[in-house]
DNA sequence: CGATTTTCTGTTACCGCTAACATTAAGGCC
DNA sequence: GGCCTTAATGTTAGCGGTAACAGAAAATCG
């Protein structure tokens, strides 16, 4: 009850000064009262039991039930942020381009499920491809003072990357997902993925092995799907190498089926007619498209044109001829990352970089 | 200046008491300095810029730039805790089953794009679908004081409804997203969804309208997927009231096309002749494994088995025939889940029930 | 059995930020 | 010019928890 106001007399009486009150919620210092002990004592219940003695542990415990005390994890890790490595491991941050593309929705899974089980939650954005709400949502995330952080990818704005290296410097692991490309001289951060150019060099030389002799790669219409492009840079690279010609299409800027059937239009001439003899694809969105709409034309896949898609999405192992592709560790990934972050909050050294294997499945479309 | 205290001799001086330090992170205190000014006022600048005078909040801008501050929103948090409605709005838990699941990630990417410019990030956890660690999952989000909690169905445990009701009495938006099945009397939190026994019986009551007279209903083997056994009463209720025979069988325990083609087998007899002349399924990867696992083996589709999906997977819409199935409103859900508990921190009212749409889509396999 | 160590619990201060109140300076008004 | 308002900034006290240190009781020991 807020005082009648400004009377005179008693005005500044502290005790009429209105205290901040919580919401009601228990805090330790309820539980500490319920089991006649103070809140330390509760605390290193709830963290170090082997410290507080029997008896006292048995009224904090039925203390605790009584309450249904929820620890503040907002307190806590501010109570001990000065000391502790970096905020006792308690949540994590990731940035992915795009929660709905299954592709990183399994990097997630991944991820999450392997933070399960050590106290850590997990604090998730999305960039939609954008490198302008990269950084801003890097902002975002890096006000909960996460005890790691998790990106996507190599390349950043020169504002993340500021932000990215800031965190470093104070202790928090960052670990780059979807990509391994080390480079020389430069230090970088903790690198889980694999090498996207040296996958488009594999898909070129598959498609050449095969023996087609006119190559495309089709790229993903999204701007700042760079390990799309240095697929296909890779895949040119080699296809020269090889002496054989390619050249490179760009798709529309969607993810999805229709971009892959209107991407068909690309490869054909005017009489509809293949214009090479097997295409790479950004992704399998793309070539799955590209696959359904080349057969609903009457063209043969592989023997009028050959199709090599990216991702293994369930979808092309279905399809009539099952599409060839390249097969990721997207699970693996958030796996792996998380598993890294963590023995890298244990340990307080770096975590390790890991280059994850990929395989090229080769079934009916090339 | 800590004075030299109580000093016999200085050692115990609390001179030499080790003080907490922080990380190193800049903070509201070091930017002040640098401009000048106390922190309370930088605190005001960034949150009401209108009551500070322009010099200062010059001198302040200056200084914010020069030192790089980010804010800590833990502190933040703690700090208002006790008088904004829910924590200020600055972060929503989701609790869904399974993230990979690209029914699930479309709504959190939906969550996450209607999040998006409302200061709230997003903190994410997934179950599996195992109702213990609904719960368990639920005590770590809470932990955090979230301003607002969305979790998938109207199901719980005992302990996580306990979670749940505390969360709300305190001022917590709950919102039970995929599911809408109001209980007459019994109070229930916010739902954003649609009701799936509806949905069921639609299922049934197409496939009678299509002159199916044999049906069957094959069920999610997850055991804790109550949304899809819901449909399933819903279809084997309008069925019996359509006087045409139902059955329900139970896939395998896994999300994938391959539990659909084992499927299959339940619905044919011992020669490999259908049992019944038309099925519907919890969910389209069941759906397009029996598809692909009956054209496999020469059946006619629907001629001689007619086939209705859950959910319009992209993969349905490919084959030969296309699936029939029920579209689902799975990124709006995310979407007015999102918008509804906005709305809720806004205006500090509970958040609205929303019924969403779905439509049946008849495709070529029924 | 007194001195010393160990075990257990409490006191104090502080993490970084913000609500409430206080204070001071500036502006308005007759 | 005195009195009252308004604007701008500062002071104090917390939010809920934990680190560091302190003190009392119990255990260990020569």
């Amino acid at each position: 009850m807020r005082p009648a106001a400004p009377a005179s007399s008693a005005k500044t009486a502290s005790a009429l000064r209105q205290p901040r009150r919580g919401h009601g919620r228990t805090t330790l210092a309820d539980v500490a009262r319920a089991a006649g002990v103070t809140a330390i004592t509760v605390s290193r219940y709830l963290r170090q039991p082997q410290r507080v003695a029997p008896g006292t542990a048995r009224a904090v415990a039925a203390a605790l039930l009584a309450t249904g005390y929820l620890p503040n994890k907002q307190a806590g890790v501010l109570a001990s942020a000065a000391n502790a490595p970096a905020g006792g491991a308690r949540m994590v941050a990731a940035l992915i381009p795009s929660i709905a593309n299954s592709i990183f929705a399994e990097t997630v899974q991944g991820l999450a499920d392997a933070l399960h089980g050590s106290g850590c939650e997990l604090l998730l954005a999305s960039t939609g491809y954008s490198a302008e709400r990269e950084e801003e949502q890097l902002r975002a995330l890096l006000g909960w003072f996460p005890s790691a952080l998790v990106v996507t990818g190599r390349q950043h704005t020169p504002g993340a990357l500021a932000l990215l290296r800031q965190a470093q410097a104070r202790g928090t692991p960052v670990i780059e997902i979807w990509d391994h490309h080390p480079e020389p001289g430069a230090e970088s951060f903790t690198q889980i993925g694999f090498d996207h150019e040296q996958v488009g060099r594999a898909m070129a030389e598959h498609l050449v092995a095969r023996g087609y002799r006119a190559l495309a790669y089709v790229d993903s219409g999204v701007a700042e799907d760079f390990r799309a492009h240095e697929r296909g840079d890779g895949f040119l690279a080699a296809a020269r190498q090889a002496g054989v010609p390619a050249r490179r299409v760009t798709a529309a800027a969607v993810e999805a089926i229709d971009a892959g059937r209107q991407a068909l239009t690309a490869l054909l001439d005017a009489a509809g007619r293949p214009t090479v003899r097997a295409a790479a694809f950004a992704n399998d969105h793309l070539a799955c498209g590209t696959l359904l709409e080349a057969r609903g034309r009457g063209l043969r896949v592989p023997q009028d044109l050959a199709l090599l898609g990216f991702g293994d999405f369930s979808l092309g192992r279905q399809l009539e001829p099952p599409l060839s592709t390249v097969h990721t560790p997207r699970f693996e990934i958030g796996q792996a990352a998380a598993r890294a972050l963590l023995a890298s909050l244990h340990s307080g050294q770096a975590a390790a970089d890991a280059r994850l294997p990929w395989t090229l499945v080769a079934r009916g479309s090339s």
